[in-house]
DNA sequence: TTATTATAGATTTTCAAAGTCGTTAATGGA
DNA sequence: TCCATTAACGACTTTGAAAATCTATAATAA
């Protein structure tokens, strides 16, 4: 079980972003000069926080992306929601109703890490974290 | 993200072995009858929970598997940690020592989870469900 | 000895993630 | 009005790991 490498993509995009000077749109072209990865591929993660509301979008010369919200209103939890879904960890073929306890120990332990990875904002790495 | 399939087979599998009667082992045949599942495929699983400890294996005629511990002392943890292993969901290639911190919060989010997971014993569930 | 059952390794199949390619739409500037 | 720039979209290919099968071997009780 790990997260898709999209979602490291996604976070490091992200974290770019809340280091980026806020005036001057970030394009896709410069993020995936700096994460290692192609620029189509990228985009389409980008495109995804885009829906998800996280960063907004501007086509055509000088356009890019830029945050949506402030930075200390996006947790980690947002971005990898917009990655990778919502759907639990956890779905078994048989639907054995509410009253199936396996189902219910694991949605639980999630909603642990969910906790967790919501009260987690991305500002509070960009203070300490150097950009590479 | 998801949990793998043979992970819904083991945890299944742990389940009816703490229903069934201790005195007699369980074969894979059974196992993977009720499961519906191959037999081949299932009892790779369960060499995986033998080698974790959590089982104990028979050759042989009137042979098959048995719980090991009480299910007293077995967690959901365990189980998913034979199976799945113990690699943290997210690894990215570059290693940029300790001091990054995105690591480190899907680490500790990931802790969040296993600590429930480790609280939540095997036998917490035999005493209310229904096998089937 | 023999039927039974777990273990092991090699192999194939399946399927979603990872990545590419070509096209379209929107925007600012010349 | 035209053009360069950039995001968005859909179809497609590649990759790799999970899922599953097949065959052979080892251990054990009767
Ligand atoms: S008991 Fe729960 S996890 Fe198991 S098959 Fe039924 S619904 Fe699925
Ligand atoms: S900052 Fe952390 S997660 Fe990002 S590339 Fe470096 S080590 Fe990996």
């Amino acid at each position: 079980m790990k997260y898709s490498q999209a979602t490291d993509y996604a976070l490091h995009a992200m974290l770019y972003l809340v280091t980026a000077a806020s005036d001057k749109p970030v394009g896709v072209q410069l993020l995936a000069e700096k994460l290692g990865v192609s620029q189509t591929y990228l985009s389409k993660m980008m495109t995804k926080l885009v829906k998800a509301g996280l960063i907004q979008s501007a086509p055509g010369a000088n356009g890019g992306y830029r945050l949506r919200r402030k930075s200390e209103d996006i947790s980690f939890l947002d971005i990898i929601h917009a990655i990778e879904g919502t759907a639990s960890l956890f779905e078994c073929s048989f639907d054995h109703g509410s009253e199936c306890l396996i189902q219910q120990v694991v949605i639980d332990a999630e909603r642990q890490m969910e906790q967790y990875l919501e009260n987690k904002k991305i500002a509070d790495l960009a203070k300490t974290m150097k950009t590479e």
